[in-house]
DNA sequence: TTCTAGATTTAGACCCATCCAAAAAGATGC
DNA sequence: GCATCTTTTTGGATGGGTCTAAATCTAGAA
């Protein structure tokens, strides 16, 4: 009570004060305290002010775990992708990162490589470090029972671009179904009749939905021309897709890539071929990453806002901590064409179509 | 120590199982299972395996949340890097992933965006977690006084890529100043006299490394050209500085870039101009990035192997956990020069220079 | 002045593992 | 059989918060 002037501020060894020194100095106790740190209206203002003195005073440092181990919440998430160093991933994490520091979360992150096992150590290793929750893009091959794991554990969990096990389940993804509508849609609308796609296999929901996709958008126009060439996602598969799919008879006009990367490549083997995107081929692209304005040519791509889907995937989860039996939701964002050079339609940039609005997924 | 068969396993709400349970089916007490738990060898084999099939059979799962209050240690560690979206970071990132996993740690992860204030709202909510170590991707304008900060805290922190503070400290990066005169040394070679350097500001070591390169190199070589002009090291500031320099008299006849994209950028800016990467202006990166392989043309680059370094700042860490007080170490990786077609020379892939062997930084 | 609802504050149990010192059990030597 | 070492095991204190229910303190009502 008495302010001891007599020595120097007793500060010790830095991290060693607790509550109770606290509560010894501002004259309450342990538990006013605690409720001075959690922020409660309960406490009177004089208290208040009088404790956040002393906490400052003091150099106190708020212990999470110790907190974490009475209370509920841990305030952390885990987030498992399968190629953080895939550009799209950072753009997602960094979205991710962005929501969750808004409401004082932190997140562990995990790269499983698409690994199963990766992610099965991970997720265990989460659930002792009784994070609140999880967003998880899931590996390829990770069985849907998953889901119904991750259910029994009691934690709560948001599927991130790619799903697994059976709905209701939480989702924060783009409408790839919607994109590659809009990709045929407008490459129709310039007199295209021989439209291929190009990547992906059909293991993921992702790639799913671009295919179903796809197909409707062709049957949809009455086109009979229909030739979806798997592979892998990458800037090689979309160099080597590309000269397999020109070298057929009849050759499409236009190419709609699972990705940029794709498209990327599938643009560079145009030009080994002696070909001129945009010209002899249209390309499209998705993703809509950075590079695509500064290619040669600029690429026409389906925009899906990895940003904002990490933002959304992360405000899902902190919903869906605080009601943990709350209605799952999936929170799906439209797509927006982004037209460039490299489907040979003007230089000028046309707003293509409709603002974000949410579609559903399969 | 009875086998209670009467009903069917206890089993109860999932997680709420304890040590104390464990001890309780075991017959031993709790101190043992924890003994077991941290696999310590003064447990006899029998009771080992007895304990461990009652861990199995209850399903229980480890609270490391508890754990770490009363031990010393929680096995996670903080990374904070600038730009998670960049790819390099994210090879990093996986790097650092994959190191860590193998140790039994896993990371959380803050963007900090440059930004130094939310670099410290970061770094405070990671020694509110306890974590036992930090991997810092210094904000550009954090102050140096932040890695005192860090030590009064007592926590571990290895820097990586950028350095800040006065030394010794503990480090991991890549040897700029080599990697620059690898490309001089190259280009030289080539017979080229007037070589210009692209990109970066001097707030960050890594650019007064990589200038610091380029000067020694002309002073070595005995060039009188010296251009340097500062700029973000994004692909459009590329494009833009290399319109500024090609528009001066007289001209380079090649240009080193801060990283791969400002090279891209600048190929990109060349053909503009009517010019042809490689052949009317050498361009050299600086990364390897994936994409280098696949440009057009191909661009030669100083490969910083950023996983690898990922790799080498996550075990410094560890390393530095296990021993606080051990002499502060730098390990910094030789670049390798990884030459294509931008630069001129034939196509034909000549592995350049020696291999990774480690170097000093300034 | 006494009573009472509402606003504040608090004591003490509790969360779940780890640490330490000391006890118990087993092995060995004479 | 007894003393002496080892090898194993264990009780009880401990870490630093949060939770609950009850205690205390107001100010306005009766």
């Amino acid at each position: 009570m008495a302010q001891d002037t007599a020595r120097p501020s007793p500060r010790r060894d830095s991290s060693s004060i607790t509550l109770q020194d606290i509560a010894a100095h501002s004259g309450v106790s342990r538990s006013t305290v605690s409720l001075v740190l959690r922020e409660s209206p309960l406490v009177a203002d004089r208290t208040r002010l009088k404790v956040q003195r002393s906490i400052k005073e003091l150099g106190y440092v708020y212990n999470r775990g110790a907190a974490a181990l009475r209370g509920s919440r841990t305030s952390t998430l885990g987030v498992v992708v399968y190629d953080i160093a895939n550009p799209f991933f950072g753009a997602m994490v960094a979205g991710i990162d962005a929501a969750l520091n808004k409401e004082g979360y932190v997140s562990f992150l995990a790269n499983s490589e698409d690994s199963p096992q990766r992610q099965q150590r991970f997720l265990e290793r989460m659930r002792e470090h009784s994070v609140d929750g999880i967003l998880l893009c899931p590996a390829e091959g990770t069985p849907p029972s998953l889901i119904d794991t991750l259910a029994e554990w009691q934690l709560p969990c948001v599927q991130v671009l790619r799903h697994i096990g059976a709905p209701p389940f939480d989702y924060a993804s783009s409408d790839f179904v919607l994109g590659v509508h809009q990709a045929v849609d407008h490459l129709v609308a310039l007199g295209h009749r021989r439209i291929a796609f190009l990547g992906g296999y059909a293991e993921h929901s992702a790639t799913q939905e671009r295919w179903q996709g796809y197909a409707e958008a062709l049957a949809h126009h009455g086109l009979d021309y229909q030739r979806l060439i798997r592979g892998n996602v990458t800037r090689s598969a979309g160099l080597e897709l590309i000269e397999t799919l020109m070298r057929e008879a009849p050759r499409p006009t236009a190419v709609i890539c699972h990705n940029d990367l794709v498209a990327f490549g599938a643009m560079l083997g145009l030009k080994r071929l002696g070909l001129t995107p945009g010209q002899d081929c249209a390309v499209i692209g998705t993703d809509d990453v950075e590079e695509a304005t500064l290619g040669d040519p600029a690429l026409t791509s389906v925009a899906t806002h990895p940003y904002a889907i990490g933002e959304e995937a992360a405000r899902l989860a902190l919903r869906r901590i605080a009601d943990p039996d709350g209605a799952r939701e999936q929170v799906v964002l439209a797509p927006r064409l982004q037209v460039r050079e490299s489907c040979g339609g003007s230089l000028t940039e046309t707003p293509a179509t409709s603002p974000a609005t949410a579609g559903s997924p399969p």
